[in-house]
DNA sequence: GCGAAAAAGGAAACCGGTGTCAAAATCTTT
DNA sequence: AAAGATTTTGACACCGGTTTCCTTTTTCGC
């Protein structure tokens, strides 16, 4: 209405409605003390205007922004963008908004690159998506710079309320208690990368449950990865061409395990009847793989949205949430072996 | 130095150098008029404090904030990851920061959820990647709302210069080219879902390839999809069934191409030997599946870093450029036909 | 050496909100 | 009806930058 082709400021609102600044200020944040009569009022005029209040200035004022920091140098895409449907579901109907920086973790000014992002940036919050959230130095960094975080990752670290994870541990003795129910007895483990605590857990989980099975874990049946395709192919390629061939392999993710899928075609064996394969992380490719792949799915989405109510609204009882519970995703990659 | 703990604000460097907010100001803007030792004294204590300006604090004087805004309702996670990597290669090193806003396209208040997104974001521009990108209506209100815009897709639309797209009907040509160079003749066609811009003109692709060969395309050879899985299942299905059964199928995207993969496997028959079948978008899933599939890419990571280009600097060469050639990336699922 | 033009720098207002604190209005109480 | 208590409201400073406009200093031609 008035002046129109500016949008409206709170002085415009405030001189329309012949009350001041302060009380539309008041009105905007839902004061309790403030009459009725005012509120309607000036609530009246703000609809009128279409009124919205400028989250720039509001951040001076306030001395925070409402920005979300979204850190990954994830090799799943379908993992980051669940993640990021889950903080937005928590932030939905709230003035935050998430940005998003993709992060190279070889670059050797990555901390550096970083740091200046997040001085620029002011974020109210961090979130750090595995693998770069195992990087202690980032959520000391986040510290170091007055900025919240919250950390994704594969178990429990000693980190306060910094964390979400999931049981990845106990997600592996499953699988492979589901491999041993079925009559496996010589199961393989595709290891992930060294220094990964993701590729830690699940092979402690592996080893763990092999040895409450009674079933030994010889070196042929244990093989290095980096949680690439290729790696699992070579991996599963030694693993399989081994004396006491295993009936089954365990990859500490889909991508490997999509590997061991093409290393089991290279040698005629088919899956799973000759070779049963379980993944890890439920990405796409284990759906669109054939034979459809068994594997173990985080609530990724859900752990999106508990990490970013940590930042944005502790108390509420979703942020509490710390540990999720992952499921065994069965499909058709598993049989009983043959032998 | 000056009372730590607190971040350094303009005032602070003003003080410690003895000149003023403004000259401060001038130095950090690089102003052409000031003395060579006025900067290089500010320079110092600007290093010394370790000082950033507020970005807030910005953006609420120059009335104008420096954040790009990302819409995308996309299936495929690593195009939109892609996408937003080349996005970060173009405002890497400046003040622009991306925030990213997943939508969903069914959802009847669509609209007026990213109207409110605008309204309180106040963008500096929006990026807005297919299949969303296609509807006018979001152009319109983006300028509306005074925020500029840029629109990925599958083929220019006369929208002046908001828009970055790719070849695809020229590289469906291609891909059809490379089918009958092969000796392939019943080539068979599964569709995207009506109304998608992509679709169309991967269609329209198609069909002029197969005229331009003289090659038939009768009713049982199309069949309709929706860029999903199981119709890409369902789809192949129904071709493979027909009484000329097809040796090669161009899927419209990879996701129901390896539809189709599943399909051929359920019917005994192999990729390539019984059946060639080549996708479109290079998804992971295309070098993933067995045999690695032969598919169309698009140089995605240059779109993006074209299109933010084309907001925050119009005029970088590299901002100029609006029509991006995919390509055909040759795998392992096309061979001569047997027969 | 003088006056004028150009260069350098500063004071104050402004961007659009919020916090503090005191004044004004209303309601109780006696 | 006056005093006190309580609620409601506004004036003003402030957040940390930029812009406008003006003053001071320097440079330069003659």
């Amino acid at each position: 209405m008035a002046k129109s082709g500016k949008t409206p400021t709170i002085n415009d609102v405030a001189r329309l409605s012949g009350v001041s600044k302060k009380t539309v200020s008041r009105v905007i944040n839902r004061s309790a003390l403030l009459s009725e009569d005012t509120r309607v009022k000036v609530e009246a005029v703000i609809a009128e205007l279409g009124y919205v209040p400028n989250p720039q200035a509001r951040a001076l004022a306030l001395r925070r922004n409402f920005l979300l920091g979204l850190l990954h140098d994830n090799p799943n895409a379908q993992t980051v963008l669940n993640f990021q449907e889950g903080v937005l579901d928590a932030i939905r109907d709230t003035e935050f908004a998430l940005v998003v920086r993709p992060v190279d973790r070889h670059s050797p000014t990555m901390m550096e690159d970083i740091r200046r992002f997040l001085e620029q940036q002011r974020l109210y919050g961090l979130l750090i998506l595995p693998p770069i959230s195992e990087n202690d130095a980032l959520a000391e960094l986040a510290l170091e710079m007055g900025c919240g975080y919250v950390r994704m990752g594969s178990a429990m670290l000693d980190d306060g309320d910094h964390m979400v994870a999931s049981n990845d541990r106990e997600m592996v003795v499953q699988a492979v208690d589901h491999l041993v129910e079925l009559g496996h007895r010589r199961i393989a483990l595709i290891e992930g990368p060294e220094g990964f605590r993701s590729a830690y857990e699940r092979r402690e989980g592996f080893l763990a449950a092999m040895q409450a099975h009674g079933l030994p874990v010889p070196p042929d049946a244990r093989a290095p990865g980096n949680y690439r395709f290729e790696s699992g192919l070579a991996a599963a390629g030694q693993l399989l061409d081994a004396p006491a061939r295993p009936t089954a392999i365990f990859a500490s993710n889909d991508e490997m395990a999509s590997g061991a899928f093409h290393a089991a075609r290279q040698r005629s064996l088919r899956v799973p009847d000759d070779l049963s394969i379980i993944g890890f992380d439920d990405s796409p490719i284990a759906a669109h793989i054939w034979p459809p792949m068994t594997t173990v799915g985080w609530p990724v989405r859900e752990m999106g949205r508990a990490a970013a109510l940590k930042l944005i609204a502790p108390d509420d009882p979703a942020a509490r949430e710390s540990t999720f519970l992952a499921r065994l995703v069965k499909r058709q990659s598993v049989a009983p072996p043959r032998d």
